[in-house]
DNA sequence: TTTTTATACGCTATTTTATGCCAAAAAATG
DNA sequence: CATTTTTTGGCATAAAATAGCGTATAAAAA
């Protein structure tokens, strides 16, 4: 799919807040309601906007603590890896899990919980008990300094 | 501020999908749609919810590089930190930079870039120059397994 | 227990928005 | 330069958002 200057622009609104009335969003970016809202369609059906959500204040919910968890695996396994990324889907206090590069972890899970009882009894009762997993090296997270998902846009 | 089951029903499907139409929402969580909208500006002035986004497919675009970067600081002062987070700042690839407890970084970001030249200059020509960084360890991301930032709603 | 008060609901009317259709303009092509 | 293709803007209609108002319900006070 080609983007040209229009379809880039509707991006980067839409980026910053994705309620944006599709007649605002036409007034921003100069095009008039009708083309504007056919970009919009075409973007999605291309799979360029992938979702739509609403921010979430975990703190606001009792979320207080967030961890960064590094995990290595025995072996390398499709196997491994298989039955590891099934069981982690199935935790919802896992807010990501990214596969990667690297000298002593395979994956880095970010994870949310209410208080540090909470973390404990994620990691040893749930992470701990997959099949696998080696080590565990666990970082909290202090300050969120940038916490953005926006694709940089010139 | 109290919340109650309708509220957490809105919050729960404001996550999946931010664009669900007030009347919508309001069929599913069984109420009409005046007081379901009122609860969905209560929870935005109240700062539940933050904000709306789209999410726009990196790679699409081009970026088809994530990687995270561990960084250590030469010392933990307010000063240095302070100016590495405003540098940090203006930087658009970096999609977001935790102030992280741990052995060997005090920072993680999270960047994003087309490919390995753009990384290379980012990191070099950047990121390196901040005042205070002395180590810089890179991870790159091979998969994202889950990528939500749903907080949990029972 | 009864009365009062406050909160939140649902209905309705009005304004705003989304969306499909068609003619006109702009861009691309030969 | 003419023709074809694409995309726009305007308009009409349907849908949705939003504010006002009366009423029910639950909590608080008597």
């Amino acid at each position: 799919m080609e983007l040209d200057r229009y379809d880039y622009q509707i991006l980067k609104c839409l980026q910053q807040d994705g309620r944006l009335s599709n007649q605002d969003l036409a007034d921003r970016i100069g095009l008039s309601p009708s083309p504007c809202l056919r970009r919009v369609r075409a973007l999605e059906e291309a799979g360029v906007i992938t979702a739509y959500h609403a921010l979430v204040d975990a703190k606001k919910l009792g979320y207080t603590l967030m961890a960064l968890v590094h995990i290595a695996m025995d072996k390398h396994t499709d196997e491994r890896f298989k039955t590891f990324e099934a069981q982690i889907r199935e935790l919802p206090e896992v807010i990501e899990c990214l596969l990667i590069t690297g000298q002593s972890a395979d994956y880095q899970l970010k994870v949310i919980v209410k208080d540090l009882d909470a973390y404990q009894e994620l990691l040893l009762k749930r992470i701990n008990h997959i099949s696998g997993v080696t080590s565990v090296h666990t970082s909290f997270v202090l300050r969120r300094v940038v916490d953005s998902r926006a694709v940089p846009i010139t």
